[in-house]
RNA sequence: GCCGAAGUGGCGGAAUAGGCAGACGCGCACGACUCAAAAUCGUGUUCCCUCGGGAGUGUGGGUUCGAUUCCCACCUUCGGCACCA
């Protein structure tokens, strides 16, 4: 299918006349000599001046796979675009590219086809290169930064370093995910769906105690909560508040009969006084104290039991509640009640602490569990409709009412309002810390940051086990711990850095005895949450980057990348920043104050694009093809770009004859025959509302109708041209402005055709042009006339007309009359300038 | 189950402080050029129609002179979360 397309273009391409060979329009040879000419005259250099406002675009940096894709060039095409547009507009533009070169997929490279990863990630990247060079965007090459040089990650390690100095890291035991294909452990945010699958590679994770790195997150959850000041998209924010999952309510001191204490988290402590048994996790630390001799043969069963469901049918919200007596009981510290200690897995030990109370009559899952094993039901709230009978509830009520059966908080309204806004929370919470029983409490679902990974091609984690010292930070002058470079690939996957010995024996720093080394390495997220800083200055070696660099340039101005981030990458950058204000390296609270995601381009089946479906696009034929204006023109033109869509051979047919048009039309000798002066005007006007509708959409990122405006000019050019009815001045005005308006969204056919138009080099550092609100303006308005809202006229009147003269117009206009079957109107509504309705 | 986004011609998509639905493009049809095809150019292209009109933006209601746009109730699709106390 491919070849046969190409055969066409060949010989399509074809020019047998030989009179136009000069100047037919041909890509393949334009291009490359542009972006040749650009490399040679530094034209996207992006340096430091003062006297302009500074505007740092970026994109989301791409992980060197191999090859370019079609989606990588969707989402940094229109980037470009954006930022080249920016740069007319008169900013300081910096739009930097790298790659984030550690991770998984070079490893399995390694071990599949017994290739180093180093060797395989660097010549990807060479690779990778030359393709982002074919798509001409302006990226400053030299600030080009790889994550897995190490003088990138002897920083990736030094800020690890300082976390730990700020206490913002931590060594800690604990169940984390553990996926079994990727041999790994994985932070919670990279552990997807309802089947708990790698983010990566789909396989179902597991638990696992490990003793692992962490990173505190949650130190900022309320932080991370605050978009003030920054313009990001609702979903994005919608999705990070949910992942961080803020409860607000109050920790509650509980007492087993043996006096051990069993702290409970409740955002219901209005309902305190109907808790009548509590639960906790199978794997709580207190269960196996707590469990009577009695029942430690059910208890031991059923906790063994848990361990072996997956987290799947654990989690299944469905699923049946199942649980044991522990044989134990609690005394309620609100009212001194004995309630039974069960143990359940529909309590999750990793949140809150693995314990509550437990309030059938106010919670659902409480309701459940209480009907199936037959506990008490103590009704504390009372509804509108009157108090509730124990025995003739068929579920939890949690609606609003007052409180009851709670002693002296009696009759204390409740409201549907969460945390303190709800009257009886708040009165529940004053309370408990009158009598010392408990106190306001925050809790989320947001986790620490896992940022240990037992895999070989990350930054190792620097960091050397004394038996004397513990845990210590290899010293700055050692760093960066290198990756040893001679080592065997297990087809397990297992780290070769476990069996590297002379990597793993070394000494401690401090006291110098035979010590042995971390020989885990990092989350790649860890390299990518820092990057925008080190492309200010990659070759910086006094510190991450370079001050002086950061002053101008920093935060970043405007973000581009998918979605696919909102909980991982974004969240990790923001932390970062945070973390990196507190390090006092930067003044400001968040990375990226605008952020845009586009979607995604989907194969012609309109399925995500797969090599096993086979539906995949290749950049490189395209270019070979269309060249890369046409293909950068259709990424733009097919979609609004934060929609995506499925890819379309025959589509891109338009956009190829725009550039090609343009080629014609802006190479070709214009000479004006009979000129009329309504035609020049029409086209001056259409030049200066393309000005005016493209400088809007740039800045909205409309970039579809961008270029649906730049084909009406065309159209109205291709007119122009037939009929040789437009002043020399009008014409030269419409091209101008035409390669200008395109420049941004295909840099090299403009460029050439400034270039033979005599237009000083470059185009790309002209100004954007201004359009006069006065040449814009229509001469006649079509003023649509309604009867009884349906559309029976259509008045052509010049710009001006009183709204009495275009009413009048209207009701005496033939097919109005028509319509009117002799009636006086009962109302005729005019919107000035825009239509009018006539009703009878 | 909860939260969010979206349903418009044959196709990709325009148009929402309520005001000509279908911009722009693809495709298709007819015509021109050609021995022929491709490319290119021109004309047309939401559907139905008795050529007067009628219907039409997922479905059903509502508000309004007027609704793709606002309100209510559904249906479908796609994301995110999900026993989170």
């Amino acid at each position: 299918m491919e070849n046969w397309r190409l055969g066409i273009f060949l010989l399509s391409n074809l020019d047998l006349s030989g009179e136009n060979s000069m100047s037919s329009y041909n890509p393949q040879q334009l291009e490359p000599k542009w972006q040749a000419k650009w490399d040679e005259t530094g034209l996207y250099r992006q340096v430091i001046d003062v006297n302009k406002p500074k505007h740092y675009a970026l994109t989301m940096l791409p992980y060197p796979s191999g090859d370019l894709h079609i989606g990588h060039w969707y989402a940094m095409t229109p980037s470009d675009a954006r930022a080249r547009f920016m740069r007319m507009k008169g900013y300081n533009v910096m739009f930097p590219m790298g790659f984030d070169a550690f991770g998984l997929p070079a490893e399995n490279a390694a071990i599949k086809n017994n290739v180093h990863p180093q060797k395989w990630t660097f010549a990807n990247i060479e690779r990778m290169r030359g393709q982002l060079r074919s798509m001409g965007a302006m990226f400053d090459w030299e600030r080009e930064a790889v994550s897995a040089d190490p003088a990138y990650y002897k920083w990736t390690q030094w800020f690890f370093k300082k976390l730990i100095e700020l206490g913002l890291a931590y060594r800690e035991k604990a169940a984390v995910d553990f996926c079994p294909h990727c041999n790994t452990t994985l932070a919670r945010e990279q552990v997807w769906g309802d089947d708990r699958h790698c983010e990566r590679c789909g396989t179902p994770v597991v638990k696992k105690e490990l003793e692992q790195w962490f990173f505190r997150t949650t130190d900022y959850a309320d932080e991370l909560l605050d978009f003030g000041g920054i313009e990001w998209p609702e979903r994005v924010k919608v999705m990070q508040t949910n992942w961080i999952g803020r409860s607000e309510g109050a920790n509650v001191v509980f007492r087993s009969e043996f006096g051990d204490e069993m702290p409970i988290f409740t955002t219901r402590p209005d309902t305190l006084w109907g808790a009548t048994f509590m639960v906790m996790a199978p794997e709580h630390p207190l269960v196996e104290k707590l469990t009577s001799a009695a029942q430690a043969e059910v208890v031991q069963a059923y906790r063994e039991q848990a361990q072996r469901l997956t987290d799947i049918d654990r989690e299944a919200a469905d699923r049946d509640k199942t649980g044991v007596f522990s044989g134990s009981y609690a005394i309620n510290p609100v009212n001194g009640r004995r309630i039974p200690i069960w143990v359940a897995d529909y309590v999750l030990m990793g949140y809150g602490f693995g314990a509550i109370m437990a309030v059938p009559a106010h919670d659902q899952r409480d309701f459940e569990f209480a009907r199936k094993f037959n506990l008490e039901i103590i009704p504390v709230i009372a509804p509108a409709t009157g108090e509730l009978a124990a025995d003739d509830m068929t579920a939890a009520y949690v609606g609003p009412g007052v409180m009851v059966n709670s002693e002296t908080l009696n009759g204390t309204a409740v409201s549907e309002d969460k945390g303190r806004k709800n009257p009886s929370i708040a009165a529940a919470i004053d309370w408990l810390v009158a009598h010392d029983a408990g106190e306001e409490a925050v809790n989320y679902r947001l986790r620490d940051w896992l940022i240990s990974r037992q895999r070989y091609w990350g930054a190792p984690i620097p960091v050397i086990y004394c038996p004397d010292h513990g845990a210590v930070p290899v010293p700055d002058e050692d760093l960066p711990v290198m990756l040893p470079e001679d080592v065997e690939f297990m087809p397990t996957g297992e780290s070769p850095l476990k069996f590297h010995e002379a990597f793993i024996h070394t000494e401690c720093p401090v006291c110098g005895r035979p010590s042995l080394r971390e020989t885990d390495t990092m989350d790649t997220f860890m390299c990518s949450s820092w990057y925008q800083y080190r492309y200010l200055s990659p070759h910086y070696e006094a510190g991450p980057f370079d001050p002086a660099q950061g002053a101008y340039w920093l935060p970043v101005d405007q973000y581009t990348g998918g979605i696919e981030h909102a909980t991982m990458h974004l969240i990790y950058t923001r932390f970062f920043t945070k973390a990196m204000r507190k390090m006092g390296l930067v003044d400001f609270p968040e990375p990226m104050l605008a952020l845009y995601n586009q979607g995604m381009v989907l194969g012609e089946d309109g399925e995500k694009m797969s090599k096993s479906r086979g539906n995949v696009v290749a950049p490189d034929n395209l270019v070979a093809q269309y060249g890369a204006d046409a293909v950068r023109t259709y990424l733009m033109f097919f979609a609004k770009w934060d929609q995506g869509g499925p890819w379309n051979y025959d589509g891109i047919k338009g956009p190829q004859r725009l550039v090609n048009d343009v080629w014609e039309m802006a190479s070709a000798a214009y000479a004006p025959g009979q000129v009329d002066e309504t035609a020049t005007r029409a086209l001056r006007r259409k030049t200066h509302q393309t000005i005016r509708k493209l400088t809007q959409d740039f800045e909205t990122f409309s970039f579809n109708t961008a270029v649906a405006a730049i084909m009406e000019l065309r159209n109205t050019i291709t007119e122009a041209q037939r009929k040789r009815n437009v002043t020399q001045a009008a014409w030269d005005e419409a091209i101008d402005n035409l390669l200008l308006l395109l420049a941004p969204i295909a840099p090299h056919i403009t460029e050439e055709l400034w270039s033979m138009r005599g237009g000083a080099y470059s185009i790309h550092q002209q100004s954007w042009p201004t359009w006069d609100d006065e040449v814009a303006k229509e001469d006649e308005l079509i003023i649509p006339v309604q009867v009884n809202g349906k559309l029976r006229e259509r008045l052509i009147v010049p710009a001006g007309t009183s709204d009495e003269d275009i009413k009048t117009a209207a009701l005496t206009a033939e097919n109005v009359q028509r319509h009117l079957e002799g009636k006086t109107p009962r109302k005729v509504i005019v919107v000035q300038g825009k239509l009018i309705n006539i009703v009878i």
